[in-house]
DNA sequence: GCTACAAGCTGTAGTCGCTACAGCTTCAAG
DNA sequence: CTTGAAGCTGTAGCGACTACAGCTTGTAGC
């Protein structure tokens, strides 16, 4: 029924039509048949797909952990348990990076405060740079 | 006095040796004289100037702002409004993806409180997934 | 002085996840 | 039937490294 060109499955899934180009270029989703002119034409079943990379890579799950997860998928065969091994890794990857970011934005908020940011040029900053760690 | 070799240089300051030979051929640091057998060597000077790139690398700064820090330092006309400016919008910047992460945090978290985590193959993660946004 | 072998050299290619062309062809509305 | 939007392939670029391969140099011990 809906034979949906690659612009209006980018417009539906909000991806990028290069990315859906390169997605299908690396094997992550399956190349959908072609119309006579070769031009690609979707239905519901890569909406779908799609849609779901689009939603774990909003979640920062990188490509290959996804299409780990479509394997799976795919398989049938998946249990709850992997599905959920997968999540709390990647919710553990997040945190982990939160973790960094947080020491850097603690860090960038005191060389800030440390700063008047008037026009001379002895800049406490500078100096926090230069000096050593530890 | 103190005549590096890049392996020195490289336990010194923890940046990796192809790192900074890298960051020599795209220009952040300048090269430094050889050795009669053609072997980088390196003085205080340069060790300083690699940390302060690395301390800013540690806090997230790109490459290209770092050299605009750094030409800033060369010029030595800078004034400590400018030297703020980056620092702050650095602070945004990480500020800016700790809240993405958090949002990514939170649903994974959900997901992951979701799913019960057994053997069944019918799983609220994937579901979840598959599920449009909005 | 000689011998090992650790350390350094250059240059190129790969990583990740896209993004941006150039130069062409096809589709679909009027 | 025309026209302009949309799609096609293939390649190259981004940022910030990292990892070779295949060679040369430096240096410590004898």
């Amino acid at each position: 029924m809906a034979a949906l060109p690659i612009g209006k499955l980018a417009a539906r899934t909000g991806v990028n039509i290069e990315t859906i180009r390169y997605y299908e270029r690396i094997g992550m989703i399956p190349p959908p048949p072609r119309s006579a002119g070769g031009q690609r034409r979707y239905d519901e079943i890569h909406l779908r797909r799609l849609a779901f990379v689009r939603r774990c890579r909003e979640l920062g799950f990188p490509l290959d952990q996804i299409r780990a997860l479509l394997d799976l998928v795919d398989g049938g065969d998946y249990t709850c348990a992997e599905v959920r091994e997968a999540t709390v890794r990647q919710l553990e990857a997040v945190r982990a990076r939160i973790a960094d970011l947080r020491i850097m934005e603690r860090t960038l908020d005191a060389m800030a405060a440390a700063c008047a940011g008037g026009s001379v040029p002895d800049c406490p900053i500078i100096d926090a740079l230069f000096a050593d760690r530890r």
